[in-house]
DNA sequence: CGCTCGGCTGACATACTGTCAGTCACCTTC
DNA sequence: GAAGGTGACTGACAGTATGTCAGCCGAGCG
């Protein structure tokens, strides 16, 4: 019998690689086929382990939701903070978006799937969308007030496209095959541009 | 101790109990939390009697949406089958959409719920969405071959603006308290509007 | 009256989750 | 280099849900 020798990994090395293995798991399957004891199987730890690093799976996507909401403010502040009546520039920012959902994918739909899952992830989900309601509906009225954008009620009409985003772009690169990307992005913009800029 | 006799139902009153149940649950818990058990409970009927009348959970929902799907065809059909370029025929179109979702949010809500849990519903849903999605874009074609409709690509936007509604209605109405009726009609009409009789 | 049909149930097998006491590798400190 | 602490790690367990099945029993039929 030979002595099987383990190797002690430190707690970020061993997290890293459960995110990963979670991420390439979620290109392959829905979340509802996904369990713990699959996660670590490709770990080559056990099952408990996966509880030292997260409290569970809804947990880690959670995690991920923060992160790529970093980038994805990144990408349409400059539409977000624009006063200009030029819809070339929420086209950038649409794109950014586009580009950010077609890399992670998966990601997000794991987030749509879990949200139905996990009261704390649903809450998360929310409060995600609600803040892009918010700032999507100040950015209508600040065009409202410079008379570029038409008399909608900015609230819900913000509320409105977001989730037509949220929707579109999960449903489009959720899973692989994704759709395309440029008739995904022409088709949105192409919404957005002629609820608010349709006096062009 | 007292003999409990037992009164034999028959099994379309049985089904239809345990459907009432169901809705009943559904507009106060999210699906997640509705067990079988749960189910049964209020039925005085013994939790496997549950799997005598449907084999799942989201085998029920899916029946619901069938029925559904027929109501939510004949409110729609006053656009879909129209040819004149008058916008007040979509909203009135839409209106009977949103109020069949007013009554019926909890199913609607579940079915997306459980289209996350369950391979099959998954499926159908995907596939009701489909063929409105088809239906919607045969209509865009034909105000566009009348000239009538911007030249925008037919199924994408068919595909988005389809997504848009499903969000919107499921969110704002799935459950209690409901969002206001005249305010989500009137932003997705505008949208809608804006999108495809801009030229008005 | 006996027989069958079908609604119905207790009990079981299975699967996944989350926890905990206890083990073991590695690092520090003396 | 021995002792001791820290933290990653695991086997085993408890809890809870699902779906199934052999068999019970009420109702109607011949």
């Amino acid at each position: 019998m030979s002595e099987i020798s383990r190797k002690r990994r430190s707690s970020t090395e061993v997290r890293e690689q459960i995110v990963e293995q979670v991420l390439s798991l979620l290109w392959e399957h829905p979340l509802r086929d996904i369990t713990v004891k699959m996660i670590m199987e490709g770990t080559g730890l056990s099952r408990p382990s996966f509880y030292i690093h997260f409290n569970s799976i809804p947990e880690l996507i959670e995690e991920r939701l923060g992160e790529l909401e970093q980038v994805m403010i990144g990408t349409t502040m400059v539409w977000l903070s624009s006063t200009e009546d030029d819809p070339q520039i929420l086209r950038t920012a649409l794109s950014g978006l586009v580009e950010v959902v077609v890399e992670n994918g998966a990601t997000f739909r794991a987030v749509a799937e879990a949200a139905t899952l996990d009261a704390q992830l649903a809450k998360t989900w929310g409060g995600f969308l609600a803040k892009w309601d918010a700032a999507v509906a100040a950015r209508i009225r600040v065009g409202q007030e410079l008379g570029h954008f038409p008399d909608v009620d900015a609230e819900w009409t913000a509320f409105a496209i977001n989730r037509m985003d949220a929707a579109v772009l999960i449903e489009a690169f959720g899973k692989r095959p994704q759709m395309d990307p440029e008739s995904i992005l022409e088709s949105i913009f192409q919404i957005w541009k002629r609820t608010l800029y349709s006096s062009k």
